[in-house]
DNA sequence: CCACATTGGTACATGTGTGTCCCATTTTTG
DNA sequence: CAAAAATGGGACACACATGTACCAATGTGG
């Protein structure tokens, strides 16, 4: 969590989570969407939501941040220094995959990309990850030459595929995970 | 090429191709970029571009089409149905990479994405790469229990990754398709 | 129940991208 | 060189997202 200075009190507490979810909707699919249609997406005024952000900016950088946390929430549930290399990787996967929405913001919205902020922030909520694909290259559990860095970045437009087969096309949730486990297990070399 | 009814003279096929080109330019860095911007790009006026694609739509269409156009002409030149599978495959691969920029601002841009048109249109040139993926799988050379589509998707991706990494990290030309060439190889199990 | 917090809606000013029109200038063509 | 084509730039109207301020209404907690 974003530890902010002081609590927020019950109600705020919630818009605030409502305006966070509906901007996830809303700019995942249409990253220049305006505020107007979030605010009617979270069942809030517009002024009510330039109270909580009170520019685009500040939202967008709020988004970047829940969007971490999630990640970060995600990774810690996937153990990924317990056992073997290759059932964390899939652990890893599996929790991911449940933050799908997200995931697709992330990865198409050029507003929150652009944030220098984000993409440190990215580097160390990433760790967890790039650490175990180096020890899973240091077992020699992972057989393959392919970089880390390389590696990460397909594993993302893995997990990114498996959401987008899910939600639009004819996939099922089993069949999604089972495909990026086949995948995830053939870039690794472990298939 | 996309028949236009009646040929175009030298000059205005010209400043049309700086157009788009710059199109290209711009929008695959920011895909909300004025027009003004890409005008300056292209080094002509503002009205100039509205001379040759009167509204915005006109000219993310014929972006589309343009994209597509160069996609064709590269899968023609890898002869997809010639020769073994793999090989076909990484010719293919190599030939896309070659067209970069046009492919990052495809994935990139929910303009050229949302057009019903050039969905229909990528189905229809992007045919070659499904028969050649099911040409691999019936012959054996590939051996992957994954769908088709879900390959064609990775593989789309990898040559994005590829060409990221070739522009804005560290790798040089030949690295990027080395990582493309074994990431491919992994995909379809050829490796 | 009362004081306070929170919200929704409206109105307004502002900046900016867009599309159109027009005309002088430059470039190409015959 | 002269006619025609193409261009560049300015001016303008328009739509729209944004940000701010204000106030009435609703909900919350003591």
């Amino acid at each position: 969590m974003t530890t902010e200075g002081t609590a927020e009190s019950g109600t705020k507490a919630r818009t605030r989570r409502a305006i966070l979810d509906a901007a996830v909707d809303v700019l995942s699919k249409n990253p220049s969407a305006p505020l107007s249609e979030i605010a009617a997406a979270a069942e809030v005024g517009r002024s009510t939501l330039h109270r909580y952000y009170p520019e685009r900016g500040d939202l967008v950088t709020a988004l970047g941040e829940h969007a971490l946390d999630k990640l970060d929430a995600a990774l810690v549930r996937a153990r990924p220094s317990e056992g073997p290399a290759d059932l964390a990787l899939r652990r890893m996967s599996h929790e991911c995959f449940e933050i799908g929405p997200t995931l697709a913001l992330v990865y198409g919205d050029p507003q929150v990309l652009s944030k220098e902020a984000f993409w440190v922030r990215l580097d160390k909520t990433d760790k967890p990850l790039v650490d175990l694909l180096e020890r899973g290259m240091a077992e020699g559990t992972f057989a393959s030459t392919l970089k880390v860095r390389w590696l990460r970045r397909m594993l993302w437009w893995c997990l990114l595929t498996g959401w987008e087969a899910f939600n639009y096309e004819q996939y099922s949730r089993t069949e999604a995970i089972e495909a990026i486990d086949e995948t995830v297990a053939r870039l690794t070399g472990t298939l």
